[in-house]
DNA sequence: GATGAATGAGGATTCATTCAT
DNA sequence: AATGAATGAATCCTCATTCAT
């Protein structure tokens, strides 16, 4: 009987301490190991439970999985299609580029864990993507219509969303094997603020290169 | 590596075409489920024998894991580095973008193993970065240093050289997500010309786009 | 049995609703499930408290578990040895049949809760047997040797008992079966008195058919 | 991939004696037991397995249970539909009976796998009902339709026969009890004999007294 | 080369029970 | 009187691996 506060799910009192505990270590070893590489007992052990206790709190690791990919994604995705957009402009990208870098800043496993599930073709993220990324071509298309840029054509327009989802995700998933390559940590502040840097100059070459 | 039938590796004859049935189911299996998630007794059941059978060619699912990754990595890093590129301009790098393409479309499981190992930090994909990405980068870097370049400067290039990994190998591992989102199969013949065609424009607009 | 505030038994006050409630709920769920296949959790919820709460009034499954057989068999037995039972003449067996059916239909779930103990032969259904039916089949052959009957052998008066036990106690086990096979709700009001009338034929045939 | 010469079922050589081996001890402790009082390792350990071992025989707990009821029932309710039983006099019922308690005396355990099925009320059983022992009521029905007895009316033959079954079965299920009770083993063969003469002398008073 | 049987370690999950609040 | 959190043992099951045939 879950707590009355609680707004959605069945078991496991939605805000307690523990609970978010649980996610943030499941978040970190899921976004590591992915869902079958990852123990619940691990999980259970970097929390400070036993996995008897776990399931106070989740139905189960699968359970559990979802619960961290909602999380996670939920907040993020939101972000992303809040963001006012709707002259496509370089300014404009660079903003959204910028909102979303400083967002995954704060949960870099995030990215980690949508690639496992996007690698794996899972069914969870088949329905985010088609509920929320596809929307967001749209609107990138419809701009388009309205005559907004010149760079690309229409049916070019997925790719290049495509294109930035790989650069800003890809810099965070790939984080440990460019931390090998780059001469500093892509994931330290100073790696994020290059990366974003970067970004914006990307976009400048891609959003219209006119200015 | 005592077999004695074989010249070069561990144990099974390397070139017996039931070996390279195994390779290509785990490949395919790892690719998309990782390593931990995927059953040695499914890769022997759709290669067609028992899991003991296996175990003749390969002395477990850790050193098989390792054949599959040697066998498709090396030829990919060796086909990068054999690429002339002395200038970076972006017909150079055009040319090599269209390369490895085509080499991935034969291969289209690559990426998403690459990934696995990328995301998990590794060791054996730690060793690759430093031995055959890290001096594509010093290239680079030097090549600029000869005055090649404009557009960026020299502490920028390693984060062009990860742009152009993101971008080349996003498109494969996130195939089956983009699948619901573009109105193409992405790993379709027409897909990954079209993927091409958008990777060249992308590098007249990154490498010199005043030529 | 230390409990201060209660005059009979271990623990939690005897004649509490609570208890009851709790007591009637194990004694169907036992009576379905067995005593390893129910559950203190599937207890205590359709009881409307925690698993935790239950403690308070039991000191534990097995503890329950013997006090629904307690308050169940006793009753029973009771009834079956309070009957009085001289002659064994069809009337008498009739009487009888008649005042157990009676105490059954209201508790219909103790038949197979004594089942469930008759067929994994546990100690406590061992006691009962040696204690109360024991007496009452050494009755019989009593009534027999003081000239009673004459359709039964002195020896087999023990299987005319068991064949009595089969033949009361398998309508209510049986229920849920011949529910499926017969026209009627075998515990039905409308049942229940068919199989009445029809023990008492019955037994008309079996303790004197003369008549 | 199972051997060629088994006809019904995916997994384990259908008369490997091994599995016969699991099925027999799996037959006697569900049976003293039930499904949810045994467990999995206690059945391997008799057999002289390990528990994973099990898994190659059977696809786990449920389905081995499961085919030691298909096993054990199966040819029971074959025997029992298979006879002879036109007229239902006292001497084909006697006959029926005979052939019942030898067979039952060769697998003692499937009575009581029986009833604590019946007793769940459990779908298998559910199913056995309505296919087996429904057409057998049929028929008496039928029988009783030809003109063939007087002593019980059409609509308590569906009751005798229920009789029958408690009377049959419930020697085998009360076993262990009335083992305490009797003088006897019940399950031994004077015992089973006595009891199937018991039987015989009941079919005559049930079935045709006037004779 | 191939297989089926067997295993032991480990994995997820359930469950009876305890206890501080 | 009641509860929710916690636990440790036990349970079912999977899996990589070995080996005699």
């Amino acid at each position: 009987m879950p707590s009355a506060s609680s707004p959605q799910l069945a078991n496991g009192p939605h805000g307690s301490p523990t609970r978010e505990r649980i996610l943030d270590v499941a978040e970190a070893l899921f976004a590591q190991h992915g869902l079958a590489g990852t123990a619940v007992r691990d999980i259970a052990r970097e929390a400070g439970l036993t996995p008897g206790s776990l399931y106070h709190y989740f139905d189960g690791k699968q359970a559990l999985y979802e619960a961290v990919l909602e999380r996670g994604v939920g907040p993020l995705l939101e972000l992303i299609n809040r963001l006012p957009s709707r002259q496509h402009t370089a300014e404009e990208v660079e903003d959204r580029i910028g909102a979303i870098m400083t967002h995954l800043a704060k949960r870099p496993h995030l990215p980690r864990l949508i690639h496992h599930e996007a690698v794996a073709g899972g069914d969870s993220m088949t329905r985010l993507a088609r509920a929320w990324i596809r929307p967001l071509i749209d609107e990138a298309v419809l701009a388009a219509k309205r005559g907004a840029r010149v760079q690309w054509d229409e049916d070019e327009l997925p790719m290049v969303m495509a294109a930035w989802l790989h650069l800003v995700f890809g810099h965070f998933t790939m984080a440990a094997m460019l931390g090998e390559i780059l001469d500093h940590d892509p994931l330290s502040e100073e790696g994020l603020a290059r990366q974003t840097r970067f970004l914006r100059k990307l976009a400048q070459l891609i959003h219209g290169g006119e200015s």
